[in-house]
DNA sequence: TTGACAAGCGGACTTGAGTCCGCTAATATC
DNA sequence: GATATTAGCGGACTCAAGTCCGCTTGTCAA
């Protein structure tokens, strides 16, 4: 029912795996740590790509064969987390729809996991996101791809399973609930609106809830 | 009920405006009607800053004291639309009122016409919006600005008329209905996800009918 | 072992946003 | 009408992302 999404497989596109010199493989790691470490002392944002560069030691053209921009880099840095976080939802998921809970509540569990993901990542996440949504064809997208997938797909389940309300658009609704999630205004309900993050949290399981109100 | 926000004066930011020299004034005439002319022309995007200063005839710095940011530059492009677009749906309000309309539809129609409105500007908002949602002390929100003001203002309107479901956080809805308008992941959904603005529209009022709807 | 060649590498270069600061000139006062 | 004051002006400059391309080197096959 739920779609395992293999980030790694999916960002080395696919298939043909020819050989990694091991100068290259040896660059990139050597390139993620000190990434790593620069945002760890000055902030993602105020890290710029020439830095990193210098700091691991190796060109600028050699960073961006690495890793085709500042966004790609960061998704490379979040990629085990971004894993892990999965592992855990679909752990969770499992033992829920064992346990018998509504498809819409794993769904409102998931949305307040997700919520504490972001604002955990939210640096990271908002260079991924600059480097674009649109641009189907990068990586950058996978992590919006899988929270989709995984939000339409409890969506679809919860159909199935009788809980939603009739006549609902649900790949629309999995959109607009993720919405909000996009870094941008995530960050704009934090720290312009001061919303907390259980706030927030409260407020997406309540437009999920809704979903399940049938018309009187 | 419905807070008049007049878009011009909170971007004269408010009191004091002493003698506007008439050169500037005629520069910053000069500087609208050419970048509009640009941007029909090249498209927003593709049009730099450098390129309309010297389209122009004016030196940068000089194009940087009348607009802020790029952003600036195509929020000032999009005031008298905005305007008007504002001033149809506070008449449309007042009418729907009179003639009974609930509330929860007249939000909708709002969302819908939001819709056509920002696909129809996208490109300006575009440019509007990377300059930042945040920085809550420039200009540049003032279109979420209004539009959250109007929204939260008919669900507050909603709920004093008995038509919306109880417990729900007013504030966080408006967010969340208007987050799928913001451009990044509007133009996703319309380009990316191929959804057409009849789609979105629906959706949206989708989502609205919902908030009306009682447990049973 | 050797040699061909694709992959890897580095850093100069381009592009565009936005800043700085010394010169200029519109306005208000005398 | 002269002049001081202060906004306005222009373009060189900085900063960071991302591109280009000629040199180098790891890898495989002979």
């Amino acid at each position: 029912m739920m779609p395992r999404i293999d980030l790694t497989t999916l960002d080395d596109s696919g298939a043909a795996e020819r050989h990694v010199r091991a100068d290259a493989a040896a660059n990139r790691a050597l390139i993620l740590q000190t990434a790593e470490r620069l945002f760890a002392e000055h902030g993602v944002a105020a890290v710029c790509m020439a830095t990193i560069a210098e700091a691991a030691g190796v060109g600028k053209g050699t960073l961006y064969r690495r890793f085709a921009s500042k966004g790609e880099l960061c998704l490379a840095l979040l990629d085990s987390q971004m894993s892990t976080f999965q592992a855990e939802a679909l752990a969770r998921f499992r033992q829920q729809t064992r346990a018998g809970q509504p498809y819409l509540r794993q769904l409102g569990d998931f949305l307040e996991a997700l919520v504490f993901f972001t604002d955990k990542h939210a640096p990271l996440l908002a260079e991924v996101q600059h480097g674009g949504l649109l641009r189907t064809e990068t990586p950058l997208n996978l992590p919006h791809f899988w929270q989709f997938m995984t939000v339409s797909a409890l969506l679809r389940s919860a159909a199935r399973n009788g809980e939603l309300a009739p006549g609902l658009d649900i790949d629309y609704i999995g959109e607009a609930l993720l919405s909000p999630l996009q870094i941008d205004i995530f960050r704009f309900q934090r720290d312009g609106r001061g919303y907390t993050l259980e706030r927030i949290a409260a407020g997406l399981r309540g437009l999920v809830s809704l979903l399940g109100e049938h018309p009187t």
